[in-house]
Parts: structure tokens; C-alpha cells; sequence
DNA sequence: CAGCGATTTTAGCCTAACCTAAAAACTGTT
DNA sequence: AACAGTTTTTAGGTTAGGCTAAAATCGCTG
């Protein structure tokens, strides 16, 4: 009886990065954060360079260039140097398969453990990284196959969605809260203590001159809420005035936890 | 309108690894593998070396000795050269809850995800590395606090335990799976296909005259199984002969999956 | 108690990521 | 068209965690 016959080892899968004989998946937690980082900003703005992928990545801006050399030669970023860069198909298909898995997560973090609603971003942002598609297919599966997010973005990222900003709101406007995109801890904690989580009924009620502050009613409380440009650039809603709530959308309900 | 204002960005805790300015836990995936496979190796062999730990990691041996350096230096493991290494209390409590986190994510895995018995184990090795105790807790609560994975093996593995190996069993004896010690896939294939499973009733019929070979009847099966030297050094029972089951073992279904 | 095989450590190297400082390239203005 | 400011890249360095080859130590046997 040695050791041997214990069979005591640690998976493949878990031995530590370097080893150098099973490098099977090339595609690195820090490499999937780049991709999936990229193909956000490029949803927000025009061209994508170094510099806000840095800013994003909350690194310096050479270490972005090398990266970006090392994943253009994976084939998942098209980079012109100086220029800036694009997700391919395949970036691009990767980007989207995590963000569904990020997704996924929550709802069953929040829905399921019942982990904080404004705490799980985080944990999510690390595991979405560590679980296959079949894993997340039986999440999924488990929960129903949920829409969004417990924040309301798709879990299809390539779904239309028909809100619009908050700054969108005109005095006398109503809506319902959509989806929040600023997914930062102590944003949503603000939002779901003055009660703007995806389903709550607002109405505007009033708005300053050059449009910096909306003042509105969320439904269930007395006191009006003063809306700044932060909240309303990031916080989306559905109103009566431009469609119909699209299939799927959260329905409105108190707390989004039940 | 600029990019600062969509406050896109990574959270802190999936920053790339390196980037030096949020080095806030100085415990990596690789250490917390470590520790976790030298209290393992401890409860199984008198001392434990360098040799053992590079099996056990899948490492060459000089990597280890490069590891234990840095880990004595945490206070995790006492190293003395050429002679072995020991987990000190805090190198301990760190492989209990990473122990309990693994056994509690592969309940919620296999319980309420509903993956396969059998092929769990890597991933749970891999996550327990990144879920807080805090989330350990909510799993714990949320499976009903259970007390081993479902592979019998306890969430608290400070507890006593009073079963035995399967070589244990002579002709004649009735007794029932406990736990199965090698998760290996492959391994827990075989068993699962032979009915091999916590709370699996059994008897042994007949056995080889080296010990070699043991013959088991499994409940609800009709042939019965020669069990070779590997199974039994990795599969315990609880038997009549010795004790009362403990509070807490599985009790006896036809599938743990339900 | 000397010598030899097995184990462990040291020495020196590699890779993925990061970093800072300096050079290069782009862009908008005179 | 030249220059200045900004952005990006190159150059060179660090750290964690691997690796191999060589040196040191251990433990056993003659
Ligand atoms: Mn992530
Ligand atoms: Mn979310
Ligand atoms: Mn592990
Ligand atoms: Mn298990």
C-alpha cells in the first residue's frame, strides 16, 4: 500500500497555469476579459483603441498593446496599430457566450442563493470564466430559462431591446424601469434603496432647465426622487410612448429577489 | 458625453493578475491547491515530502520546493529541508474551507443543477477557489445543510467518521457505501455503473484466498460484482459489525442524483 | 564508516502578465 | 508644411509559477 494506490491527485483541469504539458485551452480568465471588454466598448462607442480598453482593463496602456498582438494571432481582435481594434466573429462569439454565462450566474446567485442583489457583479465577473456553455445551459435550465440579468440586461446580448435612456423622459412620461448598465456595487445599492430596479413603475414628474436633474415618482413611494445625469444615462426604461413591452421583459414586481 | 460617463469598466477582484496595485490577497489559486493536497496526503501517509506533493500537484519536484519556500513564509505549511512538511493550524483551516466550499458546490452541481454524479469534481476544484465563505454558507443553507458531497465525503471533514474500507468486508457481511475517497471520473463511471453509490446497500460473498478479489452483492442487482484492490482501498462503508450509522450519512437511494 | 542510489535542493531558464520610461506615430493648428 | 500635444508602441524590467540539469543531502548497506 503506497502512495500510489491512493489515487490522491488534483484534476488536470486545476493544476496550476504553467505546467507545461497541459496547455489545452489557450484562452486565458485575463484574455476573455479582454474580449469581453472590447466588444462592450465597441457597443458604446464609435472605434475601440488601447487607450479605453486600458482605462477598462484598469491597466497601463502598453500592456493592452501586447495583449493585443497576442489575442489578433488567435484570431479574436483585428488590430490596426495606431488605429484601433474590432472583435472578429470569432471574438465576438466568445464575447457574447460570456456574457450569457455572467448572466446566468447572477440569476442564480440572486434568485436562487439569494446573495445580494447589488453584490453578485463581481463574483460572477470571476466565475463566468470557469464554467463550460453546458453549465451554464443547466443553469439555464434550472432557472428557467430567465431573459436578463437581476439587473435586467439580456442574457442574450444580441436580442433588440426597445428602452431607452431615463434622460429620455419628459415631465408626465411613464414608465417601467428596464435595465441598469452600470453594473458597479455601490451604483445598484443606491438605485435599490430609492427603489429603480428593473420593473418598478416611474413616472417623471419635473425637469430642470437644461435637463440635468429629472425629478420622478417610483411607484410605492411617497417622496419624489431628483435624478442626475449619472443615473440617467445608465439606467433604461420602456415607455407607453414608443412600443409595447417586447416579449420576455422583467415584469414589474416590488423586489426583483423573489 | 465621453466614455468616462458610461462607467464601463472590469470590477477590482478580475483585474489581471500583476497589475500591481491590487494585490490585496496574497493567497492564489495555486497555494490554495497546495495546502489543500498536503492536508489531503497528511491524513493519508506518516510524513509528507516533496515527492508526494509533486505527484499530487502534477508538478516536477524542484517547483514544489520553489512553493513550499513561499508558503512557509505565509505561515501556511512549517518546511524543514530534506525532511517534509507539515500544515500548521493555519495552513489547516485554510484546506477545511476549501474542502467544505468544493463538497457544498458539487451538492448544488449535482442537487439542483442536476450535472452527473460522476463528473463534478473538476469543477468544483476549480470554483471553490473563488466563492467566499459567505457564499459557501448560502449554498450550505440554501441544499438544505448537507453533510457530505455526493460523493460521501463530509462537508466538515474534521468530523469522525466510523467507516471502513471495503476490504474491510468479510463473506457474509451486510454493510452500506459511505463515501468514495478517488473522485476521478473515470473511477466514479465504473462505480455508478455498478450501483457502487453512498447508501448503496451490500453483502460480500465471497472473497479470493490472497484478498485479492472480493465478491459483492449490490441492492437491486442481480449479478454480482468482483471488486478488484482499487475499489476497496477507495470506497467506505458503514457496516452493522462495528457500529450504528452516524448521524448525518446518506441514507440508501437508488439514485443520489434525486 | 565509506559508498551508492534515491530524494531534494540549487542554479539557471521560460512564459504570461504586468509595469515605467522613452521613442514613434498620429492629429489638429498656425 | 512644421510643430505641439496626445496616443500608441517599443524597450527593458518584474513577478508568479512553471521547467531541466546539476549539485547536495539523506539513508541504507557492505
Ligand atoms: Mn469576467
Ligand atoms: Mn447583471
Ligand atoms: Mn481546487
Ligand atoms: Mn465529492
Amino acid at each position: 500500500m503506497t502512495i500510489r494506490d491512493i489515487h490522491l491527485r488534483v484534476p488536470d483541469s486545476c493544476r496550476p497555469k504553467g505546467a507545461r504539458d497541459h496547455e489545452k485551452s489557450p484562452l486565458t480568465e485575463s484574455i476573455e476579459e479582454y474580449v469581453e471588454g472590447i466588444w462592450r466598448l465597441e457597443q458604446v462607442i464609435p472605434t475601440v483603441g488601447t487607450g479605453e480598453i486600458a482605462q477598462y482593463m484598469g491597466v497601463a496602456p502598453p500592456s493592452v498593446t501586447t495583449m493585443l498582438k497576442r489575442m489578433a494571432e488567435l484570431g479574436l481582435v483585428e488590430h490596426i496599430p495606431y488605429q484601433g481594434v474590432r472583435c472578429t466573429e470569432k471574438g465576438e462569439a466568445l464575447a457574447l457566450e460570456l456574457l450569457r454565462k455572467h448572466r446566468l450566474i447572477e440569476r442564480l446567485l440572486v434568485d436562487f442563493l439569494e446573495l445580494p442583489w447589488d453584490g453578485v457583479h463581481d463574483l460572477a465577473c470571476k466565475l463566468e470564466h470557469y464554467i463550460s456553455s453546458d453549465v451554464a445551459d443547466r443553469i439555464a435550465a434550472a432557472m428557467g430559462n430567465p431573459q436578463t440579468c437581476p439587473h435586467g440586461n439580456p442574457v442574450d446580448a444580441t436580442r433588440d431591446d426597445l428602452s431607452v435612456q431615463l434622460s429620455a423622459l419628459e415631465p408626465g412620461d411613464r414608465a417601467w424601469v428596464a435595465k441598469i448598465t452600470d453594473e458597479r456595487e455601490e451604483f445598484l445599492s443606491y438605485l435599490y434603496q430609492i427603489g429603480l430596479i428593473p420593473g418598478a413603475q416611474i413616472e417623471a414628474v419635473g425637469r430642470t432647465p437644461f435637463g440635468d436633474v429629472l425629478t420622478l415618482k417610483v411607484e410605492g413611494r411617497e417622496e419624489p426622487v431628483a435624478i442626475g445625469r449619472e443615473v440617467m444615462t445608465s439606467l433604461w426604461v420602456h415607455t407607453g410612448r414608443f412600443d409595447r413591452a417586447p416579449e420576455g421583459v422583467v415584469q414589474a414586481t416590488a423586489d426583483p429577489r423573489t
